[in-house]
DNA sequence: GCCAACGTTGGC
DNA sequence: GCCAACGTTGGC
């Protein structure tokens, strides 16, 4: 059994927020259109692993909860249907090009943590999603960056 | 609204 | 296969 590993997944709340994952306790993390995060989910997001959520486009930006990888990677349905916006012809049940995994709500964090705080944070200068101009909606976490961060909000 | 940092597209 | 143009993301 390897050691979960630990992802922070970005959502601008108007599209998905972390209220509408605590409403909902579990949700299909459907519509990733770009290749290497795709491949994070395919290849690297197990069950069990953990999931720092994180608002884009808002104010204020940053990680406002935690959630849990509940299923591995399965074919993205919302690519197949095309009045979706991720609608993508080349994706078929056959042969699918997209995927999703599904996450379950654990906790918001109170107050979010905010990008600046992350920031300011040694620790977490290295952190992928705060890489100038880092456009990838899943990237992962390393381990030590992932206790960082879930103390700051015990 | 601006612009940096990409990824994608398409002409050649 | 190259690369310029274009589109998108997302912080500021």
């Amino acid at each position: 059994m390897p050691s979960p590993s630990y992802w922070l997944v970005k959502s601008e709340p108007d599209c998905y927020s972390i209220d509408d994952l605590a409403r909902d306790g579990e949700t299909y993390w459907s519509g990733v259109r770009n290749y290497q995060a795709r491949n994070s989910m395919r290849d690297g997001m197990q069950p069990g692993d953990g999931v720092l959520f994180y608002h884009s486009s808002t104010e204020p930006m940053g990680i406002v909860g935690l959630a849990t990888v509940s299923r591995a990677a399965y074919p993205d349905h919302t690519a197949l249907d095309p009045d979706d916006d991720h609608y993508d012809p080349r994706h078929t049940p056959d042969t699918p090009v997209w995927m999703m995994v599904d996450i379950r709500f654990d906790r918001k964090l109170d107050p979010p943590i905010t990008l600046a705080e992350l920031r300011s944070n040694p620790a977490l200068t290295d952190m992928v999603v705060l890489r100038r101009g880092n456009r990838l909606s899943v990237t992962p976490v390393t381990p030590e960056e992932w206790r960082t961060v879930v103390a700051m909000r015990p």
